[in-house]
Order: C-alpha cells, then sequence, then structure tokens
DNA sequence: CCAAGACTGAGCAATCTGTACAGTGACATC
DNA sequence: GATGTCACTGTACAGATTGCTCAGTCTTGG
C-alpha cells in the first residue's frame, strides 16, 4: 500500500516509543491528533501494522539458545511435518525455502544440551529425512524495522524501480 | 527471570489484544488493576518484555520478498562485516553462527529482481568470501512466542531440567 | 472554478492511568 | 508462636487520554 513521509516517522516515532499515546505522538511529530489517529487506522487496516504484540524475550524467560535448523523433506510429506512443526513450542518460526533443504526454522533451547532435546523433537518425525543446525552465537543485528521504513518512506511516490 | 502462570496469561492475552490497557487486562484476567500493574512493570524491568514495538509487515510496505543468506568472512574481518551489514535496510537481522557458514542474515527485497540488488549490496563487501542465499515461498509458522511462554509458565516452579 | 480528500483546531463525555493507602492471607524466619 | 516480608485486593482521586464529531482551511486535479 505505500507509506509516505509521515507514516515512516510515525513508525519510527512508536518503534522508538510504544507506550506514547496518539497524543502524545501528534505533540511530538507536529500535527493534529485526528491526524494521526487516521494514518494510524489507514496502516493498521492496510496490514502494514499487524498489532503492537509484545515483544518477549525468550532469553529471559529460560531458553538463551537460538538455533536455526536446516531440514530436508520426504517428497509429500510437506503438510504433515508443518503441523507438526507447530505443536512445538520451541520452534518459533518456521519457513519453507528454496535451494538445499527444503525448511528453515527458528528453534531456541534452554541450554545447549537441552537443544539436543528440542532437535529430537523437530527430527523425530516421519518425514524429516535429515536436518541440519547452526547455533547462534551473537546477535549483531537483532530483529529490526526502522531502516526498512526509513528506505519505504523515502521512496514514496517514486516509481516502482 | 522466570514466569508464573499468572505471567503467562497476561502475556497471552496482550499477545492476543495488544490494545488493551491495564485495566482491562485486570477485568479479563480476574485479579486487581494493580496486580497486573505490578506485574507488568516486573516483566519489563527484568527484560521478558522489550517493548510493545509495532510489528510491520515488509511485505505491505513494498517488500513481499524474504531471503536467508548464509555468509562466509574472511577471517578477522567479522567486525567490519558486521558494520557494513547493519547499514544495510534491507537486512532485517544478523546472526553470527556456528557450522558451515559464519553469519545468517535475513534479507528482503522488492521483487525476485530486486533481490539480486540486495545481496550484490550485501555481499559487495571486503571480507565476505562466499554467500548461498535461500528464498523464503510459504512461512507456515509466523514468528511467534505465545506456545514457548505457554511452556515456560507451566515449568514455573519445577526444578531446572 | 469546483469537488474531493486530507489536515487543523476545538469540544465533550467516558475512560484510563499513575499513584497512594489500608487490610488480608501466605510463607519463611527467629 | 510471634513477627516481618511480600503479593494481592479494593478503593479513591486528580489529571490525562481516547473516541468521536464538526466546521473551516489547503492542496490537488479535472
Amino acid at each position: 500500500m505505500g507509506i509516505d513521509e509521515l507514516d515512516g516517522r510515525l513508525l519510527e516515532l512508536l518503534a522508538a516509543e510504544p507506550r506514547i499515546g496518539v497524543l502524545e505522538a501528534s505533540r511530538r511529530l507536529g500535527v493534529a491528533r485526528g491526524t494521526v489517529q487516521a494514518r494510524l487506522d489507514r496502516l493498521q487496516g492496510g496490514g502494514v501494522i499487524r498489532g503492537f504484540g509484545p515483544d518477549v524475550d525468550p532469553a529471559a524467560i529460560g531458553y538463551p539458545v537460538t538455533a536455526f535448523a536446516t531440514l530436508e523433506i520426504r517428497q509429500g510429506q510437506g503438510r504433515d511435518v508443518r503441523a507438526h512443526l507447530a505443536t512445538v513450542p520451541e520452534v518459533l518460526e518456521l519457513h519453507t525455502i528454496t535451494g538445499r533443504g527444503d525448511m528453515l526454522c527458528r528453534l531456541v533451547a534452554r541450554s545447549n544440551a537441552d537443544l539436543q532435546r528440542v532437535i529430537d523433537k523437530v527430527v523425530g518425525f516421519e518425514g524429516i529425512v535429515r536436518a541440519s543446525t547452526a547455533i547462534v552465537m551473537e546477535n549483531p543485528v537483532p530483529l529490526r524495522i526502522v531502516p526498512l521504513v526509513r528506505q519505504a518512506a523515502r521512496d514514496a511516490g517514486r516509481p516502482v524501480s
């Protein structure tokens, strides 16, 4: 749907200080409250803002180890594997991908030792042929969206390259 | 820091309906407002809740293509590469990992064709020896945290296995 | 010149927030 | 058994915010 410069600033502001309300945001942005309210409604209605879910740190609730597992799936078992992985709490996200491997999933565990348990739970299922796991050591760039929003806001109005 | 059953229910509730306030949450959970307020303060203070940043959908702002790139780094260039990747808006997150490859990053692009531009920008840097990219086709399990929270809340009080 | 759409500034009722305080029950300590 | 700590409840109050509406102004495009 595209966002303009004001949308961009609004999203940045919300990302920086999520607790501020519409009124405070309007003050910071130098626009009327109604404008902020309208923009927010539009952004949410258009699916740009999916929600304001609490950003929970797995490490803080006892799962400090993160890993990515590439899975190779037996032909035709994709649906079953997806359903299986969806039931494992330690699977935080799952993608089907091109290239080497068929799926990529993000896992968390209580410890490196516990990771073995999680992997066993993940791959201990008909249809998963092979899994290769990479443990995350550092996370130099945590999941972020602001730079992209800025970029998108800058490109506003320009022809789709 | 660990969370108990009430914390778990609170987090679930917030994940399901982020816009509700403390008062409404206390009604839903059947506890006093002060209790919810205290729990929230504790969860935020303890780092369990990092924030309530808007959950922006990259696809909705013109970046419908997601990919994961595994990078191989030349010895000793890690720091420079991290700094370089941090400046690329299309790099949504970056991890250093064990195993095949040294870093894993999540990319988005405006199209499959545009992905080439992004990859060139990412790997066009001294210190990156090789990159292998996997394009995301489907996302059967979007990034989630509720099941893990439930698990963590269930384990509350039990000895660390 | 006119219509449509976006923004402003203002107002109002209802609600929520931040904060404080006293009372209660559970639990561990001495 | 007495005591102190801690978390939760229920209540209260002032101040701030929200949702909504309305009329007027600006800008853009036909």
